[in-house]
DNA sequence: AGAAGTTAGTTGGATATCCAACTAACTCGC
DNA sequence: GCGAGTTAGTTGGATATCCAACTAACTTCT
């Protein structure tokens, strides 16, 4: 039900474009792979990249001891207090029903607070309270981290034209 | 076991920053949602646009009736004739594990063949059939189209070094 | 005010992925 | 050549997602 283990993967050997094998000495051979099409492809190279980028996140919110996943969500509950459920859930980008058991997860661990809303009694009203402001505090150095080495790899010249279009990708594209 | 039914999912009301709600005489309200550090973060960003991409090539390979996250594997397999399991895996990115369900899968309807190498008899040889080739064809029409829409949202001005930024955070960020 | 339609959140069923542990098959060092 | 270590692929257990269908609670329309 409520999620427990964080899983945070690791591949094991890559290369810029091959695989590791062992020659018939030991010495390290690279075997080429011929990505064909893929490799000028956006959606393959955006799919790599963002794997990439969430496992070395993981590996960092690990030390905090939190799934990477609720970043977002402490976040967005911390800059929009009150806000409901499938609010939440369209702002992360999510199904609303992906969100029932990361909520109820924070709930049980004392992160977030859920109300009924007064005026909906449908919906959910979700706060911090004071360990998930504390959590969130961790995360975010965590996530910190993990830009500036994010940054260090685009470089400050590309950085902010890399965002934009992104941005336009996630806005434009469906 | 094998992969049948494909889930394309689709978000139902989203706007550039903000969540569409109805207001009290019925004309569509957008509530503005604070993203807060989400806004300039890469992490975030990349992970909004991954999934709006691979949401829209799914939508596409729906229509050839092929699940999307095939394509990469038909492609390299196509590209690298006689390529392992585990070659694959490196390169698509995923682990060797989740290959299983797939290869045996694209085996089972007969778009893979699948012998066991000379030389090293735990290892598979993998290679398309001609149904293979026939579908890797019509999924790459596919993906063709899809890549169209993606660069006239980036822009053929900045397109390459997009992608170079892409390889570059796959490359280096672990 | 009642019926019909819509919306918030949950539940159920499914896929895709991960990691760890396993078996069979290979390689190396002595 | 044989035992120890390594590697290819599978299996098992877990998370994260999705969509469709559901219930309860709103809103609208007449």
């Amino acid at each position: 039900m409520a999620a427990r283990t964080i899983n945070v993967g690791s591949v094991k050997q890559r290369s810029k474009n091959g695989v590791k094998a062992n020659g018939r000495n030991g010495e390290a051979v690279v075997k080429p792979v011929n990505f064909g099409p893929l490799a000028t492809w956006i959606g393959f190279n955006l799919r790599m990249a963002q794997e990439s980028a969430f496992q070395a996140f993981s590996r960092r919110s690990l030390e905090v001891g939190e799934s990477p996943g609720r970043f977002a969500t402490l976040t967005l509950i911390a800059r929009n207090p009150g806000i409901s459920q499938t609010e939440l859930s369209l702002a992360a980008g999510r199904d609303k029903s992906s969100l029932t058991p990361v909520v109820e997860d924070l709930v049980r661990r004392g992160m977030v607070e859920r109300k009924r809303m007064r005026d909906d009694r449908r919906a959910y009203s979700l706060n911090l309270t004071m360990a998930g402001r504390k959590t969130l505090t961790q995360l975010t150095r965590c996530a910190r981290g993990h830009e500036r080495a994010l940054d260090s790899v685009i470089g400050m010249r590309d950085r902010k034209r890399f965002i934009q279009i992104l941005k336009k990708i996630a806005a434009e594209v469906k």
